[in-house]
DNA sequence: ACCTCGTCCTGGTTGC
DNA sequence: TGCAACCAGGACGAGG
């Protein structure tokens, strides 16, 4: 197990960013990786970061993004093991010196993550393409739900996965999402009721704040930019818990693959409803 | 349009 | 104890 950065644990990284950072000018970039910025020219990205100033760290889904005085943002996605931290460490793949002295290092063991430097109007229609409403904001609604799952056969936690659907789940708050709402993750999504539904839409929302408050989750060594831990493993109630007790109903978790994702589930409280058929 | 699968990548774990 | 095979999974592109 790595930390995965998911909603909660992207927005806890940009909570202990935006301080330290807003309103502090980048004097010095430095692009460790090629990969990172590809398919651009790391070099260019490097220069046209260096003496502009952070404005704001915002979040969108699980992308942090970096409004900069120019009108540019710097658009970051962790993926599986992207992270940030003040410390000096491994794998290091990016660093941003500051105008107050400190540096700030960008780590990511699988290289897997991106950074991406885009134009002001650039910026919307990139984000709307790759993502749907917030998940605690007010676009997201049971309505949307509905609608997005209604004409959709594939399994309904493959669906929770999909960004457009809704932004910010990932495998972890999926699968904790799927317990609190009793539903099975391999049920077709256009075969879920509407209370169903309805219940679904709470539980997203619950799974998430919850993970927020914990600051998310501390997996392995992974700690935030402040190099401190979350406790959202703590309070995982089917993640990575197979053989273990329900917590509501003390039947062993159970572990399958679900569109090539490890998936957890209690066969007792999230059944496949008698006469359905799993998707795929 | 939708769905599934392979790919990217590294380090920790498992199995012989 | 050594070492290779396997596993983890977010997003994306290919192919059905």
């Amino acid at each position: 197990m790595s930390l995965v950065p998911e909603l909660p644990e992207v927005e806890t990284i940009r909570a202990q960013l935006a301080p330290r950072l807003e309103g502090r000018t980048l004097v010095r970039v430095e692009i460790l990786d090629p990969r990172l910025t590809r398919p651009h020219d790391l070099f260019e990205v490097a220069e046209e970061l260096e003496g502009d100033r952070v404005l704001v760290v915002e979040r969108r889904g699980k992308y942090l993004l970096f409004r900069l005085e120019s009108g540019l943002a710097l658009l970051v996605h962790l993926r599986m093991t992207g992270g940030f931290g003040f410390s000096p460490t491994s794998h290091e793949r990016a660093v941003l010196e500051l105008d107050d002295g400190s540096r700030l290092a960008y780590r990511d063991v699988r290289r897997f993550g991106t950074w991406l430097v885009l134009e002001a109007d650039e910026l919307e229609p990139y984000l709307a393409a790759k993502n749907g409403p917030e998940p605690l904001g007010s676009r997201f609604t049971s309505a949307w739900l509905a609608g997005r799952l209604g004409h959709r056969r594939a399994p309904l936690k493959a669906v929770l996965l999909d960004q457009r659907v809704v932004a910010g789940l990932g495998n972890i708050y999926a699968d904790e999402a799927l317990w609190r709402a009793r539903l099975n993750p391999l049920r077709r999504a256009d075969d879920l009721a509407d209370d169903e539904v309805r219940r679904l839409h709470r539980v997203i929302r619950t799974a998430l704040q919850v993970g927020i408050e914990r600051q998310g989750s501390t997996l392995r060594d992974y700690t935030a930019p402040d190099g401190s831990s979350g406790s959202m493993q703590e309070e995982f109630r089917v993640y990575g818990r197979d053989g273990l007790p329900c917590p509501r109903c003390r039947a062993p978790i159970a572990k399958t693959r679900v569109s090539g994702r490890g998936s957890w589930f209690c066969p007792r409280c999230q059944p496949l409803p008698s006469g359905s058929t799993p998707s795929s």
